[in-house]
RNA sequence: GCACCCAUAGCUCAAUUGGAUAGAGCACCUGACUACGAAUCAGGAGGUUAGAGGUUCGACUCCUCUUGGGUGCACCA
C-alpha cells in the first residue's frame, strides 16, 4: 500500500528531509514541498523554497537551488532534476515509475485517495427546504453542493450523516392553519400537494395583511398547535408528510439521499434549556422585552435568542441543534451548506455556540445566491423557476439530443439516457464553479451540452467504454493485468500523470468544500484522454502498445467514472 | 450609516490559495469523419485581471483607498 502515497506527498517529504538536512536546520515556516506544475515544460512537480530561503540562508535562491541539487540524492522515481527561472527546483518522474504507480493504483477502489476520514464523524446539514414550499431554483445549488461534499467526504472514509433541516416549525403554521381550513382545493391537493399548500399560504397571508381577526385566528391557530392540540398537530404532521414526500420525487431524479430528516420542530424539547443555559453563563440580557446576546465585543449585532412574545427563533434553535448532535453523534465538524445571505447568522450563532462551550468544529460553507441576468429570482415577481420544471427541461432537451445522435436505441433506453445526461448536466454547471460566485441563471448555460459540461464528460467516458468493449471482443483471451503500461509518448504520459493526481483533486475538493475543484480536475482529465483518444491508434496499434493504451484507457475510464459519481453524476457506458 | 461578498477575453467561468508566458467553454476564423464513436480533435484571433497606491525575489491572489454591483444588519427562517 506504501507504493499509493502519491508522488506529490513523496517528493514533498523527500525534499523537506533533503533541505533540512542539507542545509542543517530543524523547522522552518518556509514550505518546502512540492506543487504540480502548471506547464509541463517545466516538469511534473516544482519545489518554490529555494526563493524563499533566500533570506534566511543570506544566499541567492540560484545558488541555494544549485546547492541543493549538488548535495541531494535523487529518490529513484525522479528521472530529472533541474533548476530554472529565479530558482526554481523542476522534478520529472520515471516513465516507468508513473507507469506502476498507474497499475497499483487499479488495486486500491480509492484510487490513491487517503482514507483521512476513518473514525470521524462529519454532519452536513444541506438542502433543506421549507415545508408546504415548493422546491424552487433556489434550492438547487445547496442540494447538489452539499451533496457532493456529502459524497467526497464518505469517500474520503468518513462517517458522514446527511441531515436534512426541514424548515417545519414557525409562525407560518397558524396561517397554513386557517387558510387550509378556509381555501384548500382537495382535488389541487391531490394532484399537486405542495404547490396547493403554497397558494393556501399566500392566501392566507394575504388575507391576514388586511384582517385582524384573521391575524388572530392565525395566533390561536398556533398557540393551539405549540400546546400540542391534537387536530392541529395532525394537520401540521400531514403539511409535512406531503411535503416530504415530494421532496423526494425530487431527490430521488437527483440521486440525493439524507440519512436524516430532522426539521426544526424536532428540538423544540430543547429550546428553555438553552435559554437557561445562556442565563446562567451571563450571556443573555433583556432588551426591549426581547432576550438578547450582546454580541458588540466580537463586532457583531445582538443576536435575539427569544422574541418578545415569548416565542423562539432560529439562532435558538441552530444553539438546541448543535447540542443535540454533539450529544447524539459527537461529530468532529459540522458543515452547514447554505446561501451567502446567511453569513452573519451562522458567524453569530457559532460565536455563541462556542461561548456556550459546545465543542464542535462549525463550518459554514456558503454560495452565490443565484440570480437572472436582469434581475433576481423573487416570488413577488412570479419569475422563480420550480426545480421539478428545471429537472423535466434538462431532461426534454437531452432526450431530443438522444434520439437525434442515437435513433436507432431502443424507446426505454433513450429515456434512461436523457435522465442521465440531462439532470448530469444540470449539476456539472452548479459544480463546476466556486460555489462562492453569483451565479447567473440562463437556459442555455444551465443545460450546455457541449465544450466544458457534464455531457461531454460522459460522452468521454462513453467512448472509452466503447473501445474497451471492442478490445475484449477482438482479444477475449488477453489478460490486459498481465500487460504493462509502457508510456513512451507524450500524450501518454500527460494522460497517466492526469490519473495519478486524483487524489490531490479529492482532498482539496475535500478541505475547501469546493467540488468545483474535482469537477475541473475531471474535465482536464477528460480533455487529455479526449486528446490521447483522436491522435494515437490504440486497437490498431501493434501489440504489446495496444494492450499498454487499453490499460491506461481503463484506467482513466475508472477515474472519471469514480470522480463523477463524486460529483453525483451518472455514467453511461454507451450514449 | 455599519458589516460581509463580488469585479478576470465580446459572453459564461477557471487559475493547484503568493509562483514561471493568466487558462477553458460559448461566439468568431482555419483545418480533420470511407477512420478505435465529430456530443470530438488540431490550430488562429481575443487580456493594462475595475482604477490608484503599497507589501516582496515574485501579486488575479495579501494590505489601504476609490469606483461600480450584490447581500445582510432586533423579534421571518
Amino acid at each position: 500500500m506504501a507504493t499509493l502515497i502519491t508522488f506529490e506527498e513523496r517528493l514533498s517529504i523527500w525534499t523537506t528531509e533533503s533541505m533540512k538536512s542539507i542545509f542543517g536546520f530543524d523547522d522552518s515556516d518556509v514550505h518546502l514541498g512540492v506543487a504540480p506544475t502548471n506547464n509541463d515544460k517545466f516538469g511534473d512537480y516544482q519545489c518554490n523554497a529555494a526563493m524563499e530561503l533566500a533570506r534566511t540562508l543570506k544566499k541567492s535562491p540560484r545558488q541555494i537551488a544549485q546547492e541543493f541539487v549538488e548535495a541531494a540524492k535523487l529518490p529513484d522515481f525522479v528521472e530529472k532534476i533541474d533548476i530554472a527561472g529565479p530558482g526554481f527546483i523542476n522534478f520529472t518522474l520515471s516513465n516507468t515509475a508513473l507507469a506502476e504507480h498507474i497499475q497499483s493504483l487499479e488495486n486500491d477502489p480509492h484510487l490513491g485517495a487517503e482514507q483521512e476520514g476513518q473514525g470521524k464523524t462529519v454532519i452536513i446539514d444541506y438542502s433543506s427546504p421549507n415545508v408546504a414550499k415548493p422546491m424552487h431554483i433556489g434550492h438547487i445549488r445547496s442540494t447538489v453542493i452539499g451533496n457532493a461534499i456529502d459524497r467526497i467526504y464518505r469517500f474520503l472514509g468518513y462517517n458522514v450523516i446527511a441531515d436534512n433541516h426541514l424548515g417545519d416549525w414557525g409562525t407560518q403554521f397558524g396561517l397554513m392553519m386557517v387558510g387550509y381550513r378556509n381555501f384548500v382545493d382537495e382535488e389541487a391537493l391531490a394532484k399537486a400537494p405542495v404547490e396547493e399548500l403554497e397558494r393556501v399560504y399566500v392566501a392566507s397571508y394575504n388575507k391576514s395583511k388586511e384582517d385582524k381577526t384573521w391575524r388572530d385566528k392565525a395566533k390561536a391557530e398556533l398557540v393551539k398547535l405549540q400546546q400540542g392540540d391534537a387536530e392541529n398537530r395532525a394537520l401540521w404532521e400531514r403539511f409535512i408528510e406531503l411535503s416530504i414526500k415530494e421532496f423526494n420525487t425530487i431527490y430521488d431524479r437527483l440521486d440525493v439521499k439524507f440519512d436524516l430528516y430532522r426539521g426544526e420542530s424536532f428540538y423544540n424539547d430543547r429550546l428553555p434549556k438553552i435559554i437557561q443555559s445562556l442565563e446562567d453563563k451571563g450571556l443573555a440580557q433583556e432588551s426591549d422585552g426581547a432576550l438578547i446576546v450582546d454580541l458588540e465585543e466580537d463586532g457583531m449585532p445582538v443576536c435575539i435568542v427569544r422574541k418578545s412574545d415569548g416565542g423562539y427563533n432560529y439562532s435558538t434553535t441552530d444553539l438546541a441543534t448543535v447540542e443535540a448532535r454533539i450529544e447524539e453523534f459527537n461529530p468532529e465538524r459540522i458543515i452547514y451548506v447554505t446561501d451567502e445571505r446567511q453569513q452573519l447568522h451562522f458567524r453569530q450563532f457559532f460565536n455563541v455556540a462556542g461561548k456556550l462551550g459546545m465543542d464542535a468544529n462549525l463550518v459554514h460553507v456558503w454560495f452565490g445566491l443565484m440570480r437572472l441576468p436582469e434581475a433576481t429570482f423573487s416570488t413577488r415577481e412570479g419569475n422563480v423557476i420550480k426545480l421539478a420544471a428545471l429537472l423535466d427541461e434538462a431532461e426534454f432537451r437531452a432526450l431530443e439530443m438522444v434520439k437525434a445522435s442515437s435513433p436507432d436505441m431502443p424507446d426505454d433506453q433513450q429515456e434512461d439516457l436523457a435522465k442521465a445526461i440531462g439532470i448530469g448536466a444540470i449539476k456539472y454547471t452548479d459544480l463546476s464553479q466556486n460555489p462562492q460566485s453569483l451565479v447567473t441563471f440562463t437556459w442555455e448555460k444551465a443545460l450546455n451540452m457541449e465544450g466544458n459540461s457534464g455531457p461531454y464528460l460522459q460522452y468521454a467516458y462513453a467512448r472509452i467504454s466503447s473501445v474497451y468493449d471492442k478490445f475484449q471482443a477482438k482479444f477475449p483471451d488477453t489478460n490486459l493485468n498481465e500487460c504493462s503500461i509502457i508510456i513512451e509518448h507524450e500524450i501518454e504520459r500527460r494522460l497517466a500523470i492526469k490519473i495519478s493526481r486524483f487524489p490531490a483533486a479529492i482532498k482539496a475538493a475535500a478541505q475547501n468544500y469546493r467540488p468545483n475543484i474535482l469537477a475541473d480536475y475531471l474535465y482536464d482529465l477528460a480533455q487529455v484522454y479526449s486528446s490521447f483518444y483522436q491522435n494515437v491508434p490504440f486497437l490498431k496499434a501493434e501489440a504489446g502498445v495496444r494492450e499498454s493504451r487499453i490499460r491506461l484507457c481503463r484506467s482513466a475510464a475508472t477515474t472519471l467514472k469514480q470522480g463523477l459519481k463524486l460529483l453525483g453524476i451518472e455514467t453511461r457506458e454507451r450514449i
